[in-house]
DNA sequence: TCGGTCGTAGTGGTCGGACCACATCGGTGG
DNA sequence: CCACCGATGTGGTCCGACCACTACGACCGA
């Protein structure tokens, strides 16, 4: 696969790749190729950093910026004093950085994240009206009615986001489900959030999630997705107001 | 706002995280929040690794890997000599990383990312069609020209990768842009299409990007969105096939 | 004066070593 | 048999040195 048996006695494996960019870049790249290869299965454990430095004819150090930037990715994941691993590569490990996206995104970056936001919470939507079980419902119906049983925001807000959440795992697509966690992500939630319901939206809000339950109960598929993309596009228009009047 | 006077354990220091697990966590925290706080700009220049190292009161290897981590990630990006700098947190600074998920997601995942690139690609092309110039309509059948005049798998790849980034282009959201490309990276698309081209599918995938290009050149937001998801759902379905052949 | 050249200071990139904090496992003693 | 404890190995942190590159200004020749 990346071999290059050219003579060399003294390197044999892995050296290859003249010198590309940074030593620590070259890294990355080699361990991203040996999962993608299937040399190394998810869960499983690497060799120690000395090791992988000494094979890859590197510094600790810049291995261990290499690890570190694969851990925030998500591919890795380093227990102190146990060893390297690499993570499930479930959707969750790998799509948390995806929050940092929403985190950091401003102006109209986050219109285009609601547009996206709705294009794909409808279809979840959608397809947890068809296949939702009872106790999944019954779930959703949890957080629905704790929902609007309380009115301290934080709780709203949390209730909010479980009650999407509930649905989006409904939906059977991990990955589907992953993103929309990510561009409901705690901070970037309560940016928007709270200017939206500020100007008392809690009533329409309230509405809107009713009418999403109702057709998830009624296993409308075509009922849920429009409640579901009128739900996020009220947010999206208003916020898409507000940055008209101060841009 | 945040000076830290060497020393003091005692903690004041404005805004600062107690002790959460690494100082190199810490520090990747701290950076995010200034970014998202408004105290570092898109393209501005960070203080030196030295000297962050030094405010956080943590060592330069630590500091580093931050930065390391953050460079990975999109955020940041260090020239050699000359400084590190916040990018212009635009779409494609930041979801570059999208497409490592990508490459690194093997069977089901496989076809959930599918299933989302159906959706993002029908709703994308939908979009282009209501808002595409005649100038990017040209550029697209340039394109799909180029792609029937050859049968080199590498060249008609490429302008395949093209076509519908130019569409993707027109339809005006960066972001959706952004994680479509992701969602085409040579990489995930080299490893399913092979299989799929292999199969004869030329001919097919030809009338299919033919039809795209109609409804757009029609202006046919509808049909385009049906003929993007067709297309899409092709290669969505024989993956599946292929995933219940060899499990 | 103008233009290019060359030093030099400052920056990120790399390295090696040292020590600390924690997890694990085996042996020990009850 | 179990609880304890120490040894060992691992990642986490720090330090100091040097290299490679950039930026900028002083210098020199035309």
């Amino acid at each position: 696969m990346d071999e290059t048996p050219t003579g060399a006695p003294g390197a044999e494996t892995a050296a290859n790749a003249p010198q590309k960019g940074t030593v620590t870049h070259r890294a990355i790249e080699q361990i991203k190729a040996m999962i993608a290869g299937g040399r190394l299965e998810p869960g499983q454990r690497l060799p120690t950093e000395r090791d992988l430095a000494a094979r890859l004819g590197i510094s600790r150090s810049s291995m261990r910026e290499a690890i570190r930037a694969l851990t925030v990715l998500g591919v890795l994941e380093a227990r102190h004093g146990s060893g390297i691993y690499v993570t499930q590569l479930e959707a969750g490990d790998l799509l948390e950085t995806f929050g940092v996206v929403a985190d950091l995104s401003r102006g109209p970056r986050l219109v285009e994240l609601l547009e996206i936001r709705r294009v794909l919470e409808s279809t979840a939507t959608a397809l947890a009206a068809a296949r939702i079980t009872d106790d999944q419902l019954s779930e959703v119906e949890k957080h629905l009615t704790a929902m609007n049983a309380t009115d301290d925001p934080e709780e709203i807000l949390a209730h909010d986001l479980a009650f999407h959440r509930e649905i989006a795992a409904a939906a059977g697509n991990e990955t589907m489900a992953a993103i929309l966690e990510g561009l409901s992500s705690r901070t970037f939630r309560a940016r928007v959030w709270r200017g939206y319901q500020e100007e008392g939206a809690f009533a329409r809000t309230r509405r809107e999630h009713a009418a999403i339950h109702r057709a998830l109960a009624a296993r409308d598929p075509e009922a849920a997705r429009a409640s579901a993309a009128a739900h996020v596009g009220e947010v999206e228009e208003w916020l898409r107001t507000q940055l008209r009047a101060v841009p």
